[in-house]
DNA sequence: AAACGTAACTGGTCTGACCTCTTACCAGTA
DNA sequence: TACTGGTAAGAGGTCAGACCAGTTACGTTT
């Protein structure tokens, strides 16, 4: 005899994929403003309990952005949030660091690779345009401009994917070398050479030299993690 | 005048945060048992309300198994809840398939190079034991044995990231790849084609042939997409 | 016109009740 | 003894209703 097994699906998992839904089928987009935790509940005849439990989920999964006192609003789907969370669970044991290094060069020599064969006019006007801002006195205006450029190079492959993954490294390495970045700042030494580094990345590319930008990508994250490694050590012995 | 703005975190914030913590410091690992929910909302001086949003969160980012009637279970970081949840947002549109291929052959080819030129004996032994079970008439065992292949390749590079990564791709493919699984099985000119095209990759790898080992992957990988387009074609027609 | 204050709305939190599922234990039965 | 079924306790799932805390809009005051 074959039996199938009865599925009771939980009240919160029911509206979570219902909400997901709705986003699919495009009835609700990017920007709009969900009913009230008050009507929602009775419309889906549930309790604001459950809605609630519902929008914690939606919530971290970046696809809902909620307001105290202000509403209920659709996002497209944002990875921060959900990062921003994990992270400190991430960095547990700092060993992992290297590897992430690791990965995102490999990741981000074959990106650079395809921006200078096959990168588009704007993405280079923006990747000289982030390196203009690089020069910044200020601190904030110069490390945004360093992860734009960054972030510009995966964008280049047109590869949605890429570019996903180009912010989940980019965001995991800021955020623990963001601590050390005011330092940096002071350090005129190394903000100098990545200038350098930067600059010869992006030659490479506007002369369409794959192997020429992919070694020099890798030149300068090897050298980028040779400095995590230097603050890590030196935070250790303070 | 600089004034700092007072934070008020969120209650259900400040439980996510608090058990993250006792995670990290070891306090609670893999398999320990929360207390329940009453018990735990008293010690923290807050309500059962809050308790079960920060677990609903907690749950989607697989860090507590929660079992009706029988308790919440802390267990590793797991990346396939989350993933679940969202896949089927990825795949609104499904061109974007074609990306997360591009992608993953990117990826996956500098991982079997890695595993070509370090890979150890276990690893290697990993992939042949993962190729005989392909055979077998059982297509849930062949599915498990195809997936085994791929990401033994990905930990060959002794990566976690790059391990991370390949379970996601691994996961997202495989998705949307399952439900023609079992026409899949079926079709024997395509799982005896798969099948050589995985004895290529691994006799590639264990002749410590990395070119060739990338190339076979190569290969296997962009038959895979062609299959996968012809399967979504057939569908959209049918 | 600008500043202020207030009321209505919306999310945030808490309480306590009740339902449902799991587990463990115990009694009855073969 | 070994299996079956019943039962009570414990734990998660859901609900209703109250009150707190920001936001917003609007009307009054200056």
């Amino acid at each position: 005899m074959d039996f199938t097994k009865l599925a009771k699906q939980k009240t919160y998992k029911q509206i979570i994929e219902q909400i997901i839904d709705l986003i699919i089928s495009g009835e609700l987009k990017n920007g709009d403003k969900l009913p009230g935790e008050r009507l929602l509940a009775e419309k889906l005849s549930t309790s604001r309990a459950s809605i609630r439990e519902a929008f914690r989920t939606l919530e971290i999964i970046g696809l809902l952005e909620v307001r105290h006192g202000g509403g209920t609003y659709v996002q497209d789907f944002q990875i921060i949030p959900f990062l921003s969370t994990i992270a400190p669970l991430f960095f547990r044991n700092m060993d992992i660091m290297g590897e992430l290094m690791d990965f995102r060069l490999m990741l981000e020599e074959s990106a650079v690779k395809t921006a200078a064969k096959h990168g588009k006019p704007e993405t280079l006007e923006k990747m000289a345009a982030a390196l203009e801002n690089m020069k910044s006195s200020d601190p904030a205006v110069a490390e945004r401009a360093d992860i734009d450029f960054h972030m510009t190079i995966f964008s280049a492959t047109g590869n949605r994917i890429f570019e996903l993954a180009g912010e989940v490294l980019s965001y995991l390495v800021n955020t623990s070398i963001h601590t050390s970045r005011s330092r940096l700042a002071e350090n005129g030494e190394i903000t100098g050479r990545w200038l350098e580094d930067h600059g010869k990345i992006l030659a490479a590319v506007m002369n369409r030299q794959p192997e020429e930008a992919g070694k020099a990508l890798r030149g300068h994250l090897e050298g980028v993690r040779q400095y995590m490694i230097n603050i890590s050590a030196g935070e250790e012995s303070a």
